[in-house]
DNA sequence: TTAAATGCAAACGCTTTGCAATTGA
DNA sequence: TCAATTGCAAAGCGTTTGCATTTAA
């Protein structure tokens, strides 16, 4: 596990915020990570999750995205890296692959110098339904 | 004033937000737009003031952008859009011409039949200094 | 053994809401 | 006149924090 091997504690809480990072739905918030955990193990705390998820996102191990329903959503990075269209009339998601962005990254670093963080974004807008 | 045009009643509160938008910093704050109101009309409530940018939002009159210090800031339409490099190591903000990323929008319509909302965003990562 | 991590409870900060009173058109 | 708008106060919501207790190493 990447915690133990970089020097952090592998107490159970956070193996488990690891498992139900992994195991469950993509894009899993912080309340329904607690409730997984919260379902094996009845004391976890809500503020652990927190406090692991922060730790997770140092480390790069997580990513987080806000999909416009007013709470973080999080996303193992060993899963993989992409994005998200999000329709502001319909409400429906579209995932968009990583490399759909890497030229705009490329600009920005060359004309820039800027080393944009391109791994999770939203782009929130119309569907090609709604535009219309 | 465009408010009006479109059926809603011109308020001295709003007029007043409307001010605060146009005349102060740009990317200013609701807590900034209400200290502003204040000063001029001291019964001005916070809550109008959301009202207000809820309202002038709906209509396309003001943006809306995240830079990551977990406050939404404002910026009237009027000025004109562009985008910001938020450096997430020393906290510098560039602009970013709207044009930057017009070719991204492109491929998004192009592509997905996704019409994108980019007039103003926040990109975040690591400015020419930090990155190394 | 002991610094790191947790649980708990409370606070935090921004934003939203219900409702009675006010007001622009 | 009267629906739209406001002020007020309270609540809502996700997230953070201080601190005593527990625990991984």
């Amino acid at each position: 596990m990447q915690l133990q091997q970089r020097g952090y504690r592998l107490t159970p809480q956070r193996m488990m915020v690891v498992d139900a990072l992994h195991g469950g739905a993509d894009h899993i918030s912080a309340e329904e990570i607690h409730e997984q955990v919260r379902a094996r193990y009845p004391y976890a705390n809500i503020s652990t999750v927190y406090r692991t998820l922060d730790l997770l996102k140092e480390l790069g191990l997580v990513t987080e995205v806000a999909l416009g329903d007013g709470r973080v959503r999080y996303h193992p990075a060993e899963k993989g890296h992409h994005h998200h269209l999000v329709c502001q009339k319909c409400g429906v998601v579209f995932d968009l692959p990583e490399t759909a962005i890497s030229d705009f990254g490329d600009v920005l670093s060359r004309e820039y110098g800027f080393l944009a963080d391109l791994r999770h974004l939203a782009i929130f807008g119309l569907c090609a339904e709604c535009r219309n």
